[in-house]
DNA sequence: CTAGTTGCTAAACCTAACTTTAGGTCAAGC
DNA sequence: GCTTGACCTAAAGTTAGGTTTAGCAACTAG
């Protein structure tokens, strides 16, 4: 037991369900710091296996790798963080998620309004771009609606 | 004006906000069927506008351009959906994106369960893949806690 | 009728998040 | 001591959703 307190990626991978590659890859994008064994091969700590459960879970919640990162980053240097720093972490987490369920919630109530008044157009209604940035992919600004960009932009309800 | 009954790419792209080399892109993906003039530029139907509008939205409810070119798929043949087709559409969303939320809302409050509960191991809590498949970009299945595949993977609550 | 703007195609490039491949090394079991 | 499986690196490939570039054609205004 004592044996298995240094992980091969192997072993993590297996109790991850990620792929090899995929650890390697979050190594190189430092989100992930393993050391050496005397043959170059990588051995992770058990504390690990928490780090990269977190780091799926917040993909989960829409974060990016690099925002995962920086995430890390604001963690005290010290290796294994405490339950007191997840806390925190979660806690950030925890507004993010409100605020995309907001989002969702105030767009699908908008696409009941148009589906509602019947008015469906699609061209003067009240779907705009909530930038709700950690969900999208595009990077211009967008007007959204069909028609002219003068009344859509500003009405930032 | 019954002269622009007929728009090129670049009013299209104006009245959208969308680029001229993104509408181009979405009739390669087959989101959109302009015809073309004697000189081989295309023209597009004023109802586009609200087709392109259309895939603005659904893309911000998480839906792939793939996915949208299904959907639109499923309209009559006809150049110009109805109304009631929009709708239907529409309320096709409505319950995806009923989904989503509920997913979401399920995550923040097993997010919160840990915070609250202390553990936060995150090895043995209850976050779990809920595959919201819109929102995800991986494809294998994961077992998304540190500890071991037994625990994970068929609790689907 | 000619200049300038807009449009055309094809192909290359871009980012994120990985996987795959190629060619070689390490470690564990018999 | 040797074979087999796990591991290594570097680089290329993949998918989604586009943008950029290059070189050329077509509209439009004066």
């Amino acid at each position: 037991m004592a044996l298995s307190e240094r992980l091969t990626i192997g072993a993590l991978a297996a109790r991850t369900g990620l792929a090899v590659s995929a650890i390697r890859y979050y190594e190189a994008q430092g989100l992930i710091a393993p050391w050496r064994n005397a043959g170059g091969q990588r051995r992770f700590a058990r504390a690990d296996l928490r780090r990269l459960s977190f780091v799926m879970i917040a993909q989960q919640f829409g974060f990016t790798l690099l925002q995962i990162r920086d995430l890390f980053a604001t963690l005290p240097k010290g290796c294994t963080p405490t339950k007191a720093d997840w806390a925190q972490i979660s806690a950030g987490f925890r507004s993010s998620l409100d605020a995309r369920i907001a989002t969702l919630t105030k767009l699908r109530d908008n696409l009941d309004g148009c589906i509602g008044c019947g008015c469906l157009s699609l061209e003067a209604c009240k779907l705009y771009n909530p930038d709700d940035s950690a969900a999208r992919r595009g990077q211009g600004p967008r007007y959204l609606m069909g028609d002219a960009p003068d009344h859509a932009g500003q009405e930032r309800a």
